[in-house]
DNA sequence: TGACAATATGCGAAACTACTAATATAAGCG
DNA sequence: CGCTTATATTAGTAGTTTCGCATATTGTCA
């Protein structure tokens, strides 16, 4: 395989890369098309952050814009996405015991550096 | 779904998302196990960079190791990492338009900043 | 048109990532 | 034991990502 591909590859992967844009596209795959808005109501995010997290899935093409009038409907371009995310979550249940420990790792990075 | 969960699928993807992982990956699904020097042979990369990288897939549990004498064998831990890999496959194809659009970008970025 | 609402963009600081080169560890062999 | 091979780790540096804040853009409505 040529390592444009696999640079594509990981180019998409690192825009899932982020709590926040996993966060959002969930959001997108359980909700359809959500207002920019929406979104950051519902995570409780800045605005600007949203908007700067949704630049980076729209460079990889992971989500599309539809302007109506004064707002930008998102939605998730491919539901191939909604289904690695599921695929995500169910290597997170088979491999359950790692991942719990993992799960523990992150938690305490999180309490321990802030 | 909690916070710590999303952080623990983006810590997969994040060492997904590296070129070089990505054919580190993609080299022990083909391959099954492998040591470490056949992986710097087939990759033609350095060393200590495999090594590195090998660190990262080894923090998220996505590869093992087993020592033998002198070499380290490494294997996938769970093949459903393959899985995840072969929907991207997947996922490219069913957007090959708008894919071969990011490749070239990805292509100039290559050529022109280098 | 001017004022307001929704979204996007630019900027600077802090945190993180990847590379190379050097060094460390550990096993095998004479 | 000392020497060699295989792999890992460390350190320094360059480049990238993320955030918050300020500002720009675009659309609506009076």
């Amino acid at each position: 395989m040529p390592d444009s591909l696999r640079r594509f590859k990981a180019g998409i992967f690192r825009a899932l890369a982020h709590p926040t844009r996993i966060a959002m596209i969930e959001l997108l795959r359980d909700q359809g098309e959500v207002p920019v808005s929406s979104i950051y109501a519902r995570l409780d995010l800045e605005q600007a952050n949203v908007s700067q997290h949704l630049a980076v899935l729209r460079a990889k093409q992971l989500v599309v814009g539809r302007k109506d009038g004064n707002q930008v409907f998102y939605s998730l371009r491919d539901p191939i996405l909604g289904r690695i995310l599921d695929l995500m979550r169910q290597y997170f249940q088979a491999n359950l015991k790692e991942a719990l420990e993992l799960l523990k790792d992150i938690k305490q990075e999180r309490t321990s550096t802030k």
